[in-house]
DNA sequence: AGAAATGTTGCGCT
DNA sequence: AAGCGCAACATTTC
């Protein structure tokens, strides 16, 4: 559900509230998606002091002093939520409690939020990073015939961009989202590239404002096109939508088609 | 009360 | 053979 700024400004909510303290137990309510033995997971993390959290693609790193990093990724539906010495959630994957009884649970009726011990790093950088530039960028999409907006969800290729978001930067580029990547020109790469940063990070700004102590669910009520409630996007024109499966592209005819 | 929504994986088709 | 489209995950929330 939470895309990219999302994640962003949980991982600073929860950094004032977690970090520091010492982690007293973690349990596995569901472990279907769990890779390493529950016993392991005990074993590396139970005792050490949490250092940091940060978001990392669309996954959440918590840190600990051993040198050991959980992993959590909400996929659709997951929830984090807060509790104090008892976690009576709905759902829950895992639940951190930490010494001083207040805790951290993931939940997900679909079961499909996970948790991983020391995820393995990868090689796409991050879409906030500076390893995601123009020169990158632009060798990635010289490189795809695929269309502009898969490769923006690829998080093989990038990390951390979603439907919602990709529509939203599209658009703010003006590059229609069904454009041949390798068709692009080296304009449209940089004003795609200024789009994926400008748009992120104005949405991380709002999201903080206006709901400061979030960690949970999703902000979505600033997008311009990808947004079933607006009809047009803010220069007028109408604002068509495509299906694929069960998501959707929004996207308008201001939006230059390459290929 | 029925539709809609988000991400990833894996499979089949072109 | 790269790339697309779909199904599955299974319940909540609007």
């Amino acid at each position: 559900m939470p895309e990219l700024p999302d994640l962003q400004v949980f991982s600073k909510n929860l950094v004032k509230t977690f970090v520091g303290k010492t982690l007293k137990t973690v349990s596995v309510r569901n472990k279907k998606k769990l890779k390493v033995s529950v016993s392991k997971l005990k074993r590396s993390l139970e005792g050490q002091k949490l250092l940091d959290i940060r978001r990392v693609g669309k996954e959440l790193h918590f840190e600990f002093s051993g040198g050991e990093i959980l992993g959590l990724h909400l996929m659709l539906r997951g929830k984090l939520v807060k509790f104090e010495v008892e976690n009576n959630a709905k759902y829950t994957i895992v639940e951190l409690l930490f010494a001083d009884d207040t805790g951290l649970a993931m939940t997900d009726f679909q079961g499909q939020a996970n948790a991983t011990l020391n995820p393995e790093p990868r090689d796409a950088p991050d879409a906030m990073s500076r390893e995601m530039n123009l020169a990158f960028l632009k060798d990635q999409l010289s490189k795809s015939k695929a269309i502009v907006k898969n490769v923006l969800l690829d998080q093989h290729i990038i990390r951390g961009i979603g439907n919602a978001y990709a529509d939203e930067i599209l658009w703010d580029a003006r590059i229609s989202p069904f454009s041949v990547s390798n068709k692009i020109p080296e304009f449209g790469v940089k004003a795609l590239l200024r789009s994926i940063k400008r748009v992120l990070q104005k949405a991380e700004k709002s999201i903080l404002k206006n709901h400061p102590n979030i960690i949970s669910g999703e902000v979505r009520d600033f997008m311009l096109v990808h947004n079933p409630k607006t009809e047009s996007s803010p220069t007028g024109a109408p604002i068509q939508v495509k299906s694929a499966g069960s998501r959707k592209t929004y996207y308008t005819r201001e939006q230059k088609l390459f290929k």
